[in-house]
DNA sequence: GTGAGGATCGTCT
DNA sequence: GACGATCCTCACA
């Protein structure tokens, strides 16, 4: 068991120097905050899926460095927030040794914190169902108000930084992994954790 | 409750 | 010009 530290604590740089699937696996039952207008808009992490880079096809750094995926191929704890089907955003952070691409990819979050803003930003009345405010990639951009524009390429180690990664103490428990979800190629590599969502209180 | 199909646009070739 | 790490709506059981 982890010991419960005083304060939760930002993930450091070191952190996100390992490999995709150590650090996705890693990332489970972490806080992401998104200090965004004023408001704190937190969720805990609780599914996640890696992209290896190079060796991966699923990757965006798979077919090599662009102007799209530079933060993959930069500094490891920064922010890599990409459109995709001309209407969602994907929230990844990069991984490895500056130079090595690699990155996570955040699926869910459990809401914790700004529930009510969280539900504007999604169109949702304010007691919405968290699997709709924060359950799938796009869902949770658009809960925490993240676009490419303004979080792309943003470093989420800084003390500062408005988007930030913490340690709480908080023990994932067991870890479920599958294959991930969404995609064709190198779709059977087992490379999607999730830990099981907190229990609503409805099934106490 | 569950499954299938359409929407929509940035990025790359 | 084609594709894609998704989500929402509608139809049907």
């Amino acid at each position: 068991m982890k010991k419960q530290p005083a304060l939760p604590a930002i993930l450091p740089r070191d952190f996100y120097i390992r490999s995709p699937e150590v650090v996705a696996q890693a990332l489970l039952g972490k806080l992401l905050t998104h200090h965004r207008k004023g408001r704190e808009l937190t969720g805990r992490i609780i599914e996640v899926e890696a992209y290896l880079g190079l060796t991966d096809p699923a990757s965006h750094a798979f077919i090599g460095r662009s102007a799209r995926n530079a933060v993959l191929f930069g500094p490891p704890g920064v922010a890599y927030v990409y459109f995709i089907y001309g209407m969602h955003y994907c929230l990844n952070v990069s991984c490895q040794p500056d130079g090595e691409p690699g990155g996570v990819l955040f699926r869910a979050l459990t809401p914790l914190k700004g529930l009510t803003t969280m539900a504007r930003l999604r169109g949702l009345p304010k007691d919405a169902k968290p699997q709709l405010l924060t359950g799938g990639p796009g869902r949770l951009c658009e809960a925490l108000g993240i676009s490419r524009e303004a979080q792309n390429g943003i470093d989420v180690t800084l003390p500062g930084s408005p988007l930030q990664i913490f340690d709480d103490g908080y023990n994932s428990g067991a870890i479920e992994i599958t294959p991930r979800i969404g995609i064709r190629k190198a779709a059977d590599r087992p490379l999607r954790f999730l830990i099981r969502p907190e229990k609503p209180e409805s099934a106490r």
